[in-house]
DNA sequence: TCTGGGGTCCTAGGACCC
DNA sequence: TCTGGGGTCCTAGGACCC
């Protein structure tokens, strides 16, 4: 029994970038409080009070403008250096309780754990609950654990903790009598289920299966006629069947992207050169920290998809290397370049960015043997030393072409962001 | 006035080949 | 003039996730 049935944990950072700013600022503690996206544009995470309020994920700002004044709402900027530090500490101390080959960091809030081998030692509600003081204690992160019998189940396991007090913020549906777990299913919306969108549970209400439950109970062939084997995999994994294997190394990256919105309108051609050659830095830097390659480049350039007095403009250029690489010099050309084929008088453009494809394992790559070896050497000694420039006296002292000007109109706005109180400069003082 | 960014996977349909 | 069918590869678009 204990071998064929898997038990696999989700631990949850709750309301994780409001949580992780209050660990530092414990006057935003019982108040709303909610955390932008980039540009300050939407609330991206919320506090539970901000929730009771009716704060919507991923609401425009300015559509609650009235609501956060009169509710005293706090508003943050998105901190990501020091969300990404805290999310580093979180995987850490869950590292403690199983090997890597049964920890999966599956998002920068959120990990699943295999618990499968110590079902038989101990009670898994009660190794959960130890999980959770523990980061609590050591972090100062409230956490929520879901565990079942495959991922989705454990997802939803979790939803349900974070739903009922009553749980102390351990679910453990493998343990839970069937009874319980139907009058539970039956009580969520079906789109509360891993892998269910806003479209998919539009189609399957349409159908009848309007709860968790229904889900659950539908048939996996017929599901996968009306949508596609993901969502038939999803019913098998609600049924207790794993399908979706817990994936304790990265997988290979397919792709890189890097772009962002502008704080204004830009329609000069060379502002729109400017901003993407930063964003070529920054996917280039994420490539070659990773070790890769890439083959292909695609640069992409839009107007605003909101304002509806005037025709959406959105154009993508592509262009094939005849040899893979990560040489940001020439990236920057070819990406540079290719914004004059995106550009177009007259619009008035909302965002660009680009995108590096065809991703390879740089020490994988076979070179032919036309490949001038020299200069490739040549590129990686310069690359080598422009980061090592960058890493020690900050991006801005040396970077390539206009990019890194201060002042830009175009930079994005981030008018409410915290310290990063991991950095020396921008500790914590207590007084 | 003001609406994020970075990913993955699947499918349908067209081009092309034999 | 009539003109098959099966396989593969690529791409665009759509759905989902956080």
């Amino acid at each position: 029994m204990k071998h064929e049935c898997k038990v696999f944990a989700l631990v949850d950072i709750n309301n994780c970038y409001v949580s992780c700013e209050r660990v530092f600022n414990p006057s935003l503690n019982n108040k709303p409080v909610i955390v932008l996206s980039n540009n300050d544009g939407c609330a991206v995470a919320r506090s539970q009070e901000a929730k009771d309020l009716g704060i919507k994920m991923g609401v425009p700002l300015f559509q609650i403008k009235d609501l956060v004044e009169k509710h005293q709402v706090r508003v943050l900027s998105s901190n990501y250096a020091l969300y990404a530090e805290m999310s580093r500490r979180f995987m850490k101390i869950l590292s403690g309780f199983v090997t890597p080959q049964e920890q999966e960091v599956y998002s920068i809030d959120e990990c699943f754990l295999d618990l499968t081998a110590y079902a038989e030692h101990y009670d898994l509600t009660e190794y959960a609950h130890t999980i959770l003081q523990r980061v609590f204690r050591w972090l100062g992160l409230p956490v929520c654990i879901g565990l079942g019998r495959s991922k989705t189940e454990a997802k939803i396991a979790n939803h349900i903790a974070k739903k009922n007090a009553y749980f102390n913020g351990v679910c453990n549906l493998v343990s839970m009598d069937p009874c319980s777990v139907e009058e539970l299913y039956q009580s969520i919306e079906v789109g509360e289920v891993w892998g269910v969108g806003r479209k998919h549970s539009k189609k399957l209400i349409g159908m009848g299966i309007k709860s968790v439950m229904d889900l659950t109970m539908a048939s996996p062939e017929l599901i996968r006629k009306q949508f596609s084997v993901v969502m038939q995999r999803t019913v098998l994994e609600l049924q207790g069947i794993s399908c979706i294997e817990l994936e304790h190394a990265p997988q290979a990256r397919q792709q890189i992207v890097a772009s962002r919105s502008f704080g204004q309108k830009v329609t000069e051609l060379d502002d729109l050169k400017e901003a993407m050659s930063l964003y070529v830095q920054d996917a280039v830097s994420r490539l070659r920290s990773g070790q890769l390659l890439c083959g292909c480049i695609i640069g992409f350039a839009q107007s605003n998809p909101f304002d509806s007095s005037k025709p959406f403009y959105n154009k993508s250029l592509s262009y094939a290397l005849t040899e893979p690489t990560d040489n940001v010099l020439l990236l920057t050309k070819i990406a540079t370049s290719m914004v004059d084929g995106l550009y177009q008088k007259d619009v008035a453009f909302k965002k660009c960015g680009i995108v590096l494809t065809c991703l390879e394992s740089k020490d994988k790559h076979c070179y032919d043997m036309f490949t001038d070896m020299d200069k490739i050497a040549e590129s990686d000694q310069l690359m080598d030393t422009l980061e090592n420039i960058q890493h020690k006296f900050g991006k801005t002292k040396l970077a390539l072409g206009a990019s890194m000007l201060p002042n830009r109109t175009w930079k994005m706005t981030r008018n409410q962001l915290s310290q990063n109180y991991f950095r020396w400069d921008e500790l914590l003082a207590i007084r």
